[in-house]
DNA sequence: AGCAATAATTGTTAACGTCAATAGTTGTTG
DNA sequence: CAACAACTATTGACGTTAACAATTATTGCT
């Protein structure tokens, strides 16, 4: 086993506001590109990136991230949450939902209610403005869609959404 | 315009090591993904962070992670390249750059060797015990991809594949 | 009643990206 | 040809962030 280059833990933060230098356009065709993007795996790595990118810089404008939206989402289709599910769901670290529900609750876009059954809990509910917002914000995901799939026709869209669920759907999450 | 929760630029990092709190399985049946992975861009960055955390994974048995990967995997098809021209393509910061180089360099996977046109730059090159540790991870790459695409045949594996590479290939880089 | 387990939270630490600044070098142009 | 602008690699500083450990309050078990 080889020594780690700076005595840490791999980790791979990704997405940046603009990303001040911006990656030129992918050429498949150049040579080092097909050792690059010959595997499915690492192409998907680099996409998602990119996605990432894109979705934040919409979001950007209401002073919001990724991992906000993905609360919201999430709570937009379970009409209340524990933070544990948020947490175990998003695979987000417990302590990272402390944050993040705060920053939605201070905009109100939803709120901490206690449980019923267990005092520790708290059940996160999205308010009505909360659900305006994911409304609004869901035209700017189809831009960044739009975007990303740019060279792709709808029936290859299709697909592509199709092969993602699909991945998706298996157990790896 | 909305206020920013935590008065800073969204920004979204990703990978993490072993992500201790690991996403449950994604079911596209459950009525909250019905909304969440609705939007095919969203549904790629999701699935993008999953596949980097596998790579990372793998790549962490060897102290290294996506990036110097990425790095690597450069060089293996350009012989030789100048850091500037790595910062621009695989879209770092130059100053990220000199650490990775280094770190590779350290470990005896890359070389800088002086440019003969332009004494200011230093061309990277990868060592013969780069290239090999490339193929050797080259191997644990398609187990990931392996395991990311468990539930797709070998047909629709390859047009994901074709997809994503028509994404990439387009202007967005 | 006592003790392990659990939910939310706080605090600490280390890594990372970003930006500014510097040294060395090249190209240009007045 | 000399002065200056542009560029490469590098370093340093700063703020942000994720990851982990520890804490508090509460529940369940036995």
């Amino acid at each position: 086993m080889l020594e780690s280059p700076r005595r840490t833990e791999p980790r791979e933060p990704a997405i940046t506001r603009q990303h001040v230098t911006n990656p030129s356009p992918i050429d498949a065709d150049e040579p080092w590109m097909r050792g690059l993007h010959a595997d499915t795996g690492y192409l998907l790595y680099r996409l998602g990136l990119r996605s990432g990118q894109l979705f934040n810089t919409f979001l950007q404008e209401s002073g919001l991230r990724l991992r906000h939206y993905a609360v919201l989402r999430f709570l937009a289709g379970s009409d209340g949450a524990l933070q544990r599910e948020l947490s175990t769901r998003l695979g987000y670290d417990p302590s990272a939902i402390v944050g993040l529900v705060d920053d939605l609750e201070k905009l109100g876009f939803a709120e901490r209610r206690p449980s019923p059954d267990d005092r520790r809990s708290r059940i996160v509910v999205l308010t009505t403005e909360g659900r305006a917002f994911l409304r609004d914000t869901d035209e700017a995901g189809l831009r960044v869609t739009n975007d990303l799939l740019g060279p792709l026709d709808p029936a290859e869209r299709e697909a592509l959404h199709g092969l993602l669920l699909r991945i998706a759907g298996d157990g790896l999450g």
